[in-house]
DNA sequence: CACCCCATGTAATGAGTTACATGATTTT
DNA sequence: AAAATCATGTAACTCATTACATGGGGTG
């Protein structure tokens, strides 16, 4: 089973899941620009949506067909498969595994939570806050392991504050998390 | 003047500065290992780490000699230049300026200032706390803005989290960086 | 004699950015 | 008549990741 690298494969997944399955290039990319919501967290130049529609096709997540409607240019139309309404789905209750993620993969896996459903969204927030729960814990040993070691104060004062950083971040998502779920 | 991308070449052109200005590649890999203090924030296979060598050489930051210890394998030493601890100097002394660049980019800043020169150090957190408040300033008045906007309110409650959650990760910043000054 | 350490790379792959190419139609 | 909108891409470039290639010397 293939996966995508990229959150913006999923949001384009997302967002043809909302149009009954179906969109062409350029009226996805409307999503991705500046005064769109998605835009204020995952920016995404033409000629990358492009690829990434190509790139999902060969992958068979999307299935395009050309349409010539009227006197306007032609355009590919591409619809979601089942494999890629799956894949969507199996993505969308996944909370994200490293803390950098959150600030883009997560709120774009909340923006199509949220439109689609309301409980999803709501179990996805819970689930990232107890995964952000775990990790705050794993820091806590980390820190506690760090004090009785051996290594040069240092170097150890450097670790400590690197580890502080960590902290305070995953703690700001842990309260960020309680106050939107 | 020419710009490294990546905060891993001026971890290099730190690490040569504090052994003299001059190393060879296998001795600096071992910083950027499992149990080295830079390793904890910053991996460096070591492909990349003679890629970025050969790199700043072309650039002029370093200049590269070969040498035979004895019966070992020939050593590559590089040197850092005048223009190389110029642009140390210049990047170690300038916070970051955008926030998920605290998390790597700063921490090297912090680990290079702190063996320098703790003056240096204290300086650099107290700038980048006050350009942490400036971002802290900007989205609050962003979400101020949003509440007046005449956008539909499923958008606009969408961009309310994305702001209340980098509020949270810039106040964690701000608090770290106090504990730290 | 096997294995790890020293020491330096290349090759393949793929991901992302920016800018440009193309050309029709609708609005100002 | 000019400019914006519709619509789809390619080309050139940089950046990073992973795995592999090479080979001598010391250690168990």
């Amino acid at each position: 089973m293939a996966r995508a690298t990229s959150p913006a494969e999923y949001a384009i997944l997302g967002l043809l899941a909302e149009h009954d399955g179906a969109g062409h290039g350029y009226d996805l990319a409307r999503n991705f620009g500046d005064d769109a919501p998605i835009g204020e967290v995952l920016r995404l130049e033409p000629g990358m949506l492009y690829h990434h529609l190509k790139k999902m096709e060969r992958t068979g997540w999307v299935e395009s067909t050309l349409e010539q409607p009227g006197p306007r240019p032609p355009r590919q139309v591409y619809r979601l498969t089942e494999a890629g309404l799956h894949e969507l789905e199996r993505w969308l209750a996944a909370p994200v595994t490293h803390t950098r993620e959150i600030r883009l993969d997560f709120l774009v896996k909340l923006y199509f939570a949220r439109r689609s459903d309301p409980t999803l969204a709501a179990r996805l927030v819970r689930d990232q806050r107890d995964a952000c729960r775990t990790w705050e814990a794993r820091l806590l040993e980390r820190m506690t392991a760090l004090e009785a070691s051996d290594e040069p104060e240092t170097d150890r004062a450097f670790t400590r504050t690197v580890l502080e950083l960590r902290l305070a971040q995953t703690r700001a998502a842990i309260d960020w998390l309680d106050g939107i779920g």
